[in-house]
Parts: structure tokens; sequence; C-alpha cells
DNA sequence: ACAGCACTTGACAGCGCTGTCGGAGCCGAT
DNA sequence: ATCGGCTCCGACAGCGCTGTCAAGTGCTGT
């Protein structure tokens, strides 16, 4: 029992292949009994059309690729929640691959997108570089969410991570804190634009920012959570980079007997899920990710649609959500 | 600039289409020379196979499609990792799709996976009908992870779900509890095993079950803790059916001024990230993810390989993984 | 009865690759 | 000199579909 072709469809319709290709591909110029003849044809065989001939065949694949930096970071199925219903609106199929965090891995995720023949590509928290992305872009249609770039090419959808940098910043100063703490994401995509945005809010009140490097993953929290924790007077609030390091440093504190907001403030970013747990109820800054997703699945059919040259950069305001891990000294 | 083919790489080598072919799929009855002038000649293009125009000529692609359930839920991601593992071992590149939860977005996800012509699908907490999946099978060779089914056409992995709620009723018995309570999974995959297992061990400690009807969501647990918390006499001890449905339960005993595991207990399934979590440290029962992950791809490859008719069924053990959330009473 | 229109057909080239063959060229071994 | 054994070439027939076109077909209206 192999797979019906076009053929089959147009023989149990008694029709042409040439009419089942035009129903296939939606054309108005059929009639309704053929379409219907066709269609039901179809359907009684189980066809369906060959995504891989078909695509060698148009040059184009309805099809998308989203590549998620970390499938354990909640922030990024948020955004795939998105990128998913505005693609589908759009009638394009989404892939998704995941870079495992590893900047290779996220290399030939893409690649192997691109050899599939996607008609785009989506990636989500980028750890690829700056230049390899722009000679990426020149192969296949390129949107990146959560990193900024100067670039002409490649098309980018973010929060304004300077901006959240600051807003938890001056959260956190409002709140009577003086040796506030930033631990930071390293290499991860917006981390340095939150960093900047913590060391200009400090500064502008006086105060000396103090930035420990880190990543955005639990693990790395609770190790910078620790040597904090360890100090012999510890800071009165911490910023951390993403909520997920957050957690981590959450951890590490309670390990020491720290109490959260008791003896300090906790503030996180990104406002995923995990912020929202009752029993962490981390305060943190908020982006609208089902709205970047779908924003960058705009951007990136505009760009296929051949309509556009120029990059565009969207660049959404964040917000701070107060919760329990906060409070005045 | 266009994509280079097989045809700009044999002129740049100076050497035959066909020869070029030859080295692409690794044959060996090339010479070392020429394969080194071949792939210099790829490299410096740029070239890489075309897998739509591959896969229509030769009738594999090499890619096995996975579906997850829940990009939301952590359990996921973490059977990705080992499917990813493993298949990247064995040579094959990994799709994922997700289900959203919802099971027509299921089904769409495996067919799109079909139409683009992977040469196996995988399936993470199918939602999808037994006899749905056994006409599945009849197309694809596929894997269901996390499902009991009785087939001999569908392949799955599963941990021991029937012994899995055992273990979990039966620590929370041994700890002294009695009006024990569980909320399940509802139509979720394993659900129903988990629940027998529950009752069947309730019953022999001559205790009655009761359970209650929910989902694998924290929005489920938490309204289902609701219940239970709003109750003039609680339960002593609640089991729930999975980790993110338990941290739901978790949030609303909290928000009624139950303590865990002082004013009662509760234990979850599936022991995913979130019940590590310092604050939330869930007692739960663990089955090894990423191991299942990878034993899915290697009875999905035997199975693609064509060596094998029947269906296999791993059934693995799963552990209890005592944490903060269970004491005895 | 005939033009005009809407629909349908069949044919063909082509997408980039696989897979298989007969045969050519070259080498060392006999 | 001869014979295999290697490599390599060129060609061909697909894979299932798209896209285009000239050439119908049947039906409508006048």
């Amino acid at each position: 029992m192999t797979k019906p072709t076009m053929e089959d469809v147009a023989r149990a319709a008694g029709l042409s292949r040439a009419l089942v290709s035009l129903v296939m591909r939606g054309s108005d110029k059929v009639s309704d009994t053929s379409r219907e003849r066709v269609l039901t044809a179809a359907a009684e065989l189980g066809y369906r059309p060959n995504l891989a001939a078909r695509h060698l065949a148009s040059k184009r694949s309805l099809t998308i690729g989203l590549v998620l930096n970390d499938l354990h970071n909640p922030f990024f199925p948020e955004v795939a929640d998105g990128v998913h219903a505005a693609a589908t609106e759009a009638g394009y199929r989404v892939l998704i691959n995941s870079g495992y965090l590893r900047g290779a891995l996220e290399r030939e995720a893409v690649e192997s997108f691109i050899d599939l023949g996607v008609d785009g590509v989506l990636l989500a928290g980028a750890r690829i570089g700056a230049s390899d992305l722009e000679q990426l872009a020149a192969r296949v249609p390129v949107t990146v969410i959560g990193r900024h770039l100067r670039s002409t090419s490649v098309d980018t959808v973010n929060n304004d991570d300077l901006a959240g940098g600051r807003l938890a910043t001056e959260h956190l100063i409002e709140l009577g804190h003086q040796r506030i703490v930033h631990i930071d994401g390293g290499q991860g995509a917006g981390s340095s634009q939150r960093r900047s945005g913590y060391s200009a809010a400090m500064r502008d009140h006086g105060l000396e920012p103090e930035v420990i490097s880190a990543q955005f993953t639990e693990e790395a929290g609770l190790r910078a959570g620790r040597r904090l924790a360890g100090r012999p007077k510890p800071p009165e609030a911490i910023f951390v980079a993403n909520d997920l390091a957050a957690v981590g440093v959450l951890g590490a504190l309670a390990d020491h007997g720290l109490r959260v907001p008791d003896d300090l403030s906790v503030v996180g970013y990104d406002n995923t899920s995990l912020a929202g747990i009752h029993h962490i109820s981390l305060t943190s800054i908020d982006q609208d990710r089902q709205n970047m997703g779908r924003l960058a699945v705009e951007v990136l059919l505009e760009r296929i649609g051949g309509g556009r040259r120029g990059a565009v950069h969207h660049v959404i305001a964040p917000s701070l959500v107060r919760r329990a891990t906060s409070a005045a000294r």
C-alpha cells in the first residue's frame, strides 16, 4: 500500500492530472463540480500532496523553521505559541528545532531547515554571531527574536532590554535598596542590554553597579546565587537576567538561610510561567512573548513575500510585574 | 546568488556529477583524492545537498519527526533531549512539532511530517486515539512515548505507570495517611494507568480511593486543588497525576492557608525540573525521560530499518524521589 | 448557427537528486 | 602481452509535483 499520487487521484476522479494540480493549488479556474470530484476522490484515497515534490517544483514550501535556543526555558515555548498561531493563520506550517543551548547545534538546526527548503527561518534567542547571521540572511529570509542587531538584512523583534534592565533596577532602588547586584546572562540574547540598563540606572542614582557573570540557566543562577549568599555581607537586592536563573538564585539563597524578600529582594526577567508559580512568585519584567512571536512571523512573511528590502526592527515595551520577591527594605 | 547544485560542484571539482553524488552519499568506491577534491569544492561553493530532491529520489530522508504534546510541560523537552542525542548519533535529523495540547493540532503535526516525508514519527504524550494511531502506523513507522497501547504495529516506550501510581500511593500510605485523594490527568497519556495503580494500592490497604478529574496542566491542578482545599475536611494527602498539575495544586493549597507537608502531603509524577526547584521541592515519581527518548529512537530506527515486523513495548521502572512535600502525619 | 466564454486536457520541460549500467582508462600483477 | 581490479564517466530513467501553453470541449446567448 503505497502513497497515492496525483495521477491516482486524477484517475479516480476521471479528470486530468493537470486539473487535480490546479485544485490542490487552490486555483479559481476550476468549476465547483470538478473541484468537488477531485476533493472527494482525494479524500477517499487519502491523498496528500508530497511536500518534497511540491517544493522541488515550486521553489516554495509554505513552511517556516523556528529555532528555539533552549526548550527548557519556558520563555521559548511561549514565543512558539505566538509563532504557531500567526503562521497557521497565514497558511504556513511551522517546524521547530532546538539549539540545545549550544551554538554549534543551533547552526546545525538552521542549516537543516535551509536544506529542507523552508521559506524562512525564525531564530528565538539565537546564540549565533552577528556576522554569521548576516551571511545566513543572504541565503534565506531570517527574523531574530530577542536579540538586538543593527542589520540591514536581518529583521528583529525584541523587547526593549535596556529599558527592562532599567525598570527592574529602578524598581529595586525605589524600594530603598542600594547594594543591588546584577547576575547577567553571559552571551545570551538580550543579556548585554539588560546589563547596560542596570548599570545606567545604578549610576543615575549615584550607585555603584556590580555584575556577576552567569548564564540563562537555573544551574548558572544557582552558582551565582551561592557566591553572593556566601558573602559576609550579601547584597540587599539582586536583579537576575532571566527567570530561569532567578529560580536558581532563589534556591541558593534559601539554602543559605536568606529570606526573600525579608533579607533581600530578587527580580527576574521574562515573566515566564515560572515566575507566576505560587511558591516562587517572582517579581519579573514582562515581555509579551506571544505577541513577539506573532510579530516575528508577520515580519518574516513580509520579507518572504518580497515586498521589502530594508530591515525592520520591532521593539516592544517591557513592563514590571510585582510579586512577592521584592519588598522595601 | 542561487544555491549551488551538484552540477556546480562537479564542474568546480573537474569531476562528474555521478561521482559527486557518490561522495555525498558516502560511498566507499571513490578514491581518497577524488573525495577530497569534491569535498573541498563543495565547501568552497557552500554546497549542501537539497533534502527535498534527495528525499524525492531516494525515498528516505534520514529525518524523524518528533511530536510533543505540550511544549510547556518540562517533561517533553527532557524527552526531546534524549531523542535528539540518540538520533544524531545514528545520523538522523530531528524535526519537532507541538500538538499544543489539542488533538486536532497534534494530528495536523503528524500529517505535516508525513507530507514532508520523514522516515518515522515519534509521538510523545499523544492524545490521538488508539485506532487512529493504528492507521497512522500503516503509513509510516510510529513509536509512541508515554502511552500504553496493545498494538502490533505501533511500538511504545513507557514507564510503568501502574507501578508508579502504586509507588506514589504506597509512599503516602507508609507515611501514615489514609484519606488520600488522587487528582488525575483526564485523557492525558498514562493517566488511566496511574489512576489504576492508585486505586489498587488504596484497596490493597483497605482504603477507599477517591479520584478528582483534572488535566495535565497547572491550571487544571489549581482548580482541583481549590476544590479539595475548600472542603471542611481536606484530605490528608494528594497524589497528583503529574508535576505540572501538582504545582497548581500546591498553589491552591497555599492560597487556602494549608501547609505542605504539615497539613497534608502532596506527591507528583514525572520528576521534572519543576519538582526539583528548591521552593517547590516536590516528592515525585521519576521516569527516566532522557532514556525513554533514546529508547524510542532505537525502536523507531529498528522499524525503519525494516528488521522487525511485530511491535515492541518497552516498559521502564519508575522510582520514587522523596522531597519536601511529603511527610508522616 | 456561431461567436464567446468557461473550463479541461495533454504534453512538455524542469526542480535537484538517486541509482544503475555499460563501458572507458589506467594500474599492477601474472 | 594479457587480465583483472579499481575508478571514473555519461547517460538514462525516474521521484511527484509545478507551471505554462496550445488545443480542445461544451455551453451560453443572440
